[in-house]
DNA sequence: TAAAAAAGTTAGTTATGACTAACAAATCTA
DNA sequence: TAGATTTGTTAGTCATAACTAACTTTTTTA
């Protein structure tokens, strides 16, 4: 192996800008990624991301034409798997550990991923016993930053009379994870689509032995695995 | 109790100042704590920290007169105590859960230090039931802020034939750390003094089944408590 | 007690990473 | 395809927190 001894020293902002690039990425492989794109999704100004990528791109993280879409170099993409590694390793400890909410470890996993300690992320991993995926049902990749990535089918994709198990939910807001666990929703809940309305495209679900509507936009942010 | 609500608006330097204060103001309650001490303290140039002060000043967390010896208002002791709460609860948690030795933790420590959330430091408080000494021994405070001060008795301070019990060692240096470990010394150990040297003022010491001749500098930073 | 040394302060500079305002290029759409 | 809209870029500003250099006040000591 080749590896680059991991220089690691980024800021926490160089760090925050390469795991927004990833996640825009991963989570939309056909369309471009572009500058405004990132700067909405940082709630930044799309001058200051404009700044940025300039820096990422001279320490060669980042590259992209003029004009063009954002794409990471190895060693970018190798720091934003990095970066995900040690949110959802945090955010399985606080869940598993120390009595917290999924609502409740996706800000404090924030700040946690920035610590810059190999030994530490490595021993939380070997103190969980390897944990492979997150509270949310996301994937943990491992130490060498292999990861595998399930294709994400959400339940708004599904026809009506579709059966299918809850493999992972959009951990980034708190009042929707809220409002998943209220209603009664878990990982590994099985769902059955009984309606679909065409007015608004709601969704009427059924799982364990409750009924209940949910919009299509709650339905884009639940992503499931088709059982029939 | 009229706490006000904890804002914890502070930046990580603002914290590190207050911090450091609090460490020189308990470490030498005689002589004043000036300017150019927090400055080599802190590894800053005294221009740096006189601008800090005038910043922690402006916000109440600091007082001192022009030319004067500095001193924290209640309000900056009560966050430097819980810096120091979170900073020896997460060196704790290292040392006990995740295989990091006693020379290790200091380093990780100062970043974990500076995560804000309430609930994860209470809550790992609870997870490792309630220590009050941390791997160097020395006291933690609790969830209120309190904490009780031993009177620090310096090895160095002793007399030839003096026995006395290792209560905690400075945790500033790796070097320092990892040479206590080295010759076999732990939190605990019956110590007696058995030879002071005029010439240079090196020490002999027994403990356990081992002799050892240390420096002056070294006895410094070894606290004991005496036991005959 | 007067000169030297130490301690504290001020002014001005730098880098990071935000921002707004103005402008340029690319893409959509009528 | 031309104009409108969206997207991307540039220039210039601000706050934070570091710095050096120069200067002032206080303390030490000869």
């Amino acid at each position: 192996m080749t590896n680059k001894s991991n220089s690691n020293n980024l800021t926490k902002s160089e760090e925050d800008y390469l795991k927004a690039i990833f996640q825009l990425l991963i989570g939309d492989n056909s369309r471009k990624v572009g500058n405004n794109q990132l700067a909405e999704y940082l709630k930044v100004s799309p001058a200051s991301t404009n700044n940025m990528i300039k820096k990422l791109k001279a320490k060669q993280y980042v590259f992209s034409e003029k004009y063009g879409k954002l794409e990471l170099t190895e060693e970018g993409k190798s720091i934003a798997v990095r970066l995900i590694r040690k949110h959802r390793l945090w955010e399985t400890f606080l869940c598993n550990y120390l009595n917290f909410t999924w609502d409740e470890v996706h800000e404090v996993a924030e700040q946690l991923e920035h610590i810059k300690s190999n030994k530490l992320i490595d021993e939380l991993d070997s103190f969980m016993d390897f944990p492979t995926k997150d509270p949310h049902g996301e994937m943990i990749p491992n130490a060498n930053g292999e990861y595998s990535l399930l294709p994400k089918i959400t339940l708004s994709s599904l026809d009506e009379g579709d059966v299918c198990q809850l493999i992972s939910v959009n951990d980034g807001s708190v009042t929707f994870l809220k409002y998943v666990s209220e209603i009664g929703l878990a990982l590994s809940s099985e769902i059955k689509v009984l309606e679909i309305r065409d007015f608004d495209k709601s969704i009427k679900i059924g799982f364990n032995t409750s009924v209940e509507t949910v919009t299509r936009k709650f339905a884009d942010n639940v992503f499931v695995k088709i059982v029939s």
